[in-house]
DNA sequence: CAACCAGAGTCTCTTCAAGGAACTCAATCT
DNA sequence: AGATTGAGTTCCTTGAAGAGACTCTGGTTG
């Protein structure tokens, strides 16, 4: 889908979305955090094509944020998240906190959240990992780093 | 782009992507975000094709992310971050934050981020609503919501 | 006052990805 | 031996992305 090559830009989104810049790949990455863990199952919960869910668990495994692993002696296999595939998923959780709270309508949202830490059900939020306090559009200065492009 | 409708999925994460489920509508919104608020600015700095462009922009507008607003009396606009939109950016900070992480390299990330209430360089990481504890992919439990599918 | 210019699109055409459906292949169950 | 199942492949059609030229509107310049 990509005719542009979002990796080579010197610019940190840019780059994440050259990893899971398509809209399926979040939802594939959903779907095996949650427990779909092999193609069929995954196939029939997004109704996506065989073709492109092939295509995207390649890439996926490629780029080293799923892991292909074999299940039994027959070609069988599931996928799992590795670390830096884990740490994708707190992207999804704010998408999910976005949503919930301004797309959700009357119904409310489709899922909650239990917190294993303190239990209550709650949402994810972002805050400085040096201060602690909250961290928004507003909250912060952006300035040239190191890998700025020349 | 998107033959699937995201947007009719019991599912967050889908909903999120029926509004910027496709790379361009991120990048745009950071272009926005940093200070590229004119058609020709967002053009010239992303190389989008102007067809595109039009097609996002007319997009997030609908949908609510960005307003459009006139800065002269000729036919002549900016694009602004609404509130729906601003909330967006959490999601892009966490991007950063990733990208920054596994994909760098060793030129490291090209922007850097100083957080206004401590002054310091920093990132944004996902704590818990409710305790203020890190909230991460194995912190949670998933339960059904009110909105779930019957 | 005519000519020129800039911003913000629109139009057209080509190329490539998404979707859908049928087919393959290996190993196991009946 | 034949049917079944998981995990893909292959092929075809449709539609979105990309590139570039064209348009339209209201200033600005000579």
């Amino acid at each position: 889908m990509q005719r542009t090559n979002f990796g080579e830009m010197a610019c940190s989104i840019a780059r994440t979305l050259d990893v899971i810049g398509e809209p399926w790949s979040p939802l594939i990455l959903r779907d095996v955090w949650v427990g779909f863990t092999r193609f069929e199952q995954i196939q029939a919960d997004l109704g996506i094509s065989r073709k492109v869910l092939t295509e995207r668990l390649n890439h996926l495994v490629d780029r080293g944020v799923l892991e292909r692993r074999p299940y039994d002696r027959r070609p069988r296999h599931e996928y799992v998240l590795t670390d830096k595939g884990s740490e994708l998923v707190d992207m999804l959780m704010v998408m999910v906190g976005w949503a919930d709270k301004w797309l959700a309508g009357k119904a409310g949202p489709p899922v909650l959240y239990r917190h294993h830490a303190c239990g209550e059900i709650s949402h994810a939020e972002l805050r400085c990992a040096h201060c602690g306090e909250p961290m928004h559009a507003d909250d912060v200065e952006l300035i040239p780093g190191p890998g700025a492009a020349a």
